[in-house]
DNA sequence: ATGGGCTTGTGAACGCATTCTCAAACCCGA
DNA sequence: TCGGGTTTGAGAATGCGTTCACAAGCCCAT
């Protein structure tokens, strides 16, 4: 009766909610209304209020959100109150920077395990874990009880490596690599694309290029005097 | 009268495109239907053509699209067919792992300095490029014709560095640390956040566990049987 | 106790994106 | 030259997410 679904947008604003109710605390502010939550997060009040109202009615009319029990709230539905062992297969220079981030832990993801498949890495260490080997994949995710594969391994290796983590149980996997890749449907699959990223600031970047040097010829031929009116 | 606004969500999806297209001519395919490239894309084909038919009508019926030719067009119309500087400011784990990264270049997108404001880091190398000074950060991307910033500071640090890329005449941004930052109308600004991903793939997972122990709990009681036929 | 001022929670309107559908257009073989 | 098979391009329908707008509900001062 209570809860189904939360809609997909509103799942990937909660963390965003969640990191400024942290920051909140920080500055011991005890209650916060949709409006001040809204403005700290960059986004608009009447979506904050509904983003909530998914969750449940964790608000005080008048008077706004108690900032600790809303954290509370969304880090249970976001399952924040448990922690999360995550593997990294592929430690090149993106595995390797991932695998030293702190601030990763900071919100319950812990890095359980390395795989590499390159024998000159196995074996190796980075921080406290041991680079292992890419074939004993599946064991490792067992005994390290892992649930979250992040894949840094070059594009063309990206499926098998998919295909690797499925098939030790993992449900969860987030991909950096510039693939597309398939898995099963009751998998969630994300990704994170740099170079994509890139091309979409590009595209914009040229339009504007594009607009200026349109205003600049005009400035200069003095076509900007056919204005509207006559 | 022919081209205005392309949508954002097809903007986000040519570069996809785009990386199917590429792989084509490399497997020597000459031409291609919807059918076959929202295949290759992960799409569905009628959000293809519709995609495309933004750009310009570049298909023939019956045949579909010459794969060259689409690509060129893709390539315009992302601003591809310039190389683009980028600026990195923050140069550790992750700035560093992004200095590194070879495929960077490939389509376009050159770094063409690091800043730091670690004393202890400035005058190091990374590949072949130095480490210079966060202060100087406008006059580098001046003489460089800098056109992208990248964010990779503290979180603390990063509405420093984008009120510095926008003062030194930067309009497109791409974020990486966690936190809010402004900027003004006519800049850019994409973020890639790895902690809001991975809180995404708590949510699903979590949903997920709680689902299959309700599967097992019911298999155990034997209400199963209370199915929907008497 | 009561009224005034605030803020939530949510129906309703709106807008954007996706998907369906099919006439128009093209190629090719007979 | 013509007709059958194929595929595009785009209008229409649908669905999802955002935003508006306001009644309901809460707190506090009097
Ligand atoms: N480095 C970056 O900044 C960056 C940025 C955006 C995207 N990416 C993408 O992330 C991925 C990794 O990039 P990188 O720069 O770290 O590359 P890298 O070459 O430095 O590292 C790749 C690692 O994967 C390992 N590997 C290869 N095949 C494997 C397999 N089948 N199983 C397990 N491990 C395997 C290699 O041994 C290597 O250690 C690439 O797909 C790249 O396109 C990287
Ligand atoms: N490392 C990762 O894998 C990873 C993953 C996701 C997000 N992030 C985010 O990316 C950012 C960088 O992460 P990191 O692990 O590389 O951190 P890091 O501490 O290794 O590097 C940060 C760098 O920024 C420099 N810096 C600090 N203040 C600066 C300023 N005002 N101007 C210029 N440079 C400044 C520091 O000297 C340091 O070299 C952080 O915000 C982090 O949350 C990192």
């Amino acid at each position: 009766m209570k809860e189904n679904s939360v809609p997909e947008a509103t799942v990937a604003r909660l963390p965003l909610y969640l990191r400024s109710l942290v920051d909140m605390t920080e500055r011991a502010v005890a209650t916060v209304s949709s409006e001040q939550l809204a403005e700290a997060a960059g986004v608009n009040s009447a979506k904050v209020r509904k983003d909530l109202s998914y969750l449940g009615s964790y608000g005080t009319r008048g008077v706004g959100y108690d900032v600790e029990y809303l954290i509370y709230q969304i880090s249970r539905e976001l399952g924040l109150t448990q922690d999360w062992n995550c593997m990294i297969v592929g430690v090149g220079n993106l595995g390797r920077a991932l695998a030293n981030y702190r601030g990763f832990g900071s919100r319950g993801f812990r890095v359980a395990a390395l795989v590499d498949s390159d024998t000159a890495k196995i074996g190796g260490r980075v921080g406290d874990l041991e680079i292992e080997d890419f074939e004993d994949l599946e064991r490792i995710a067992k005994e390290r009880q892992v649930s979250i594969g992040i894949i840094t391994t070059p594009a063309a290796a990206a499926q098998g490596a998919a295909d690797r983590l499925v098939s030790a149980g993992i449900h969860s996997i987030l991909n950096f690599a510039p693939a597309l890749i398939q898995v099963p449907d009751d998998v969630s699959l994300r990704k994170v694309d740099l170079s994509i990223e890139l091309q979409i600031l590009s595209f914009y970047e040229q339009r504007k290029a594009a607009f200026d040097s349109v205003r600049r010829a005009r400035r200069l031929t003095g076509s900007a005097a056919r204005s509207t009116r006559p």
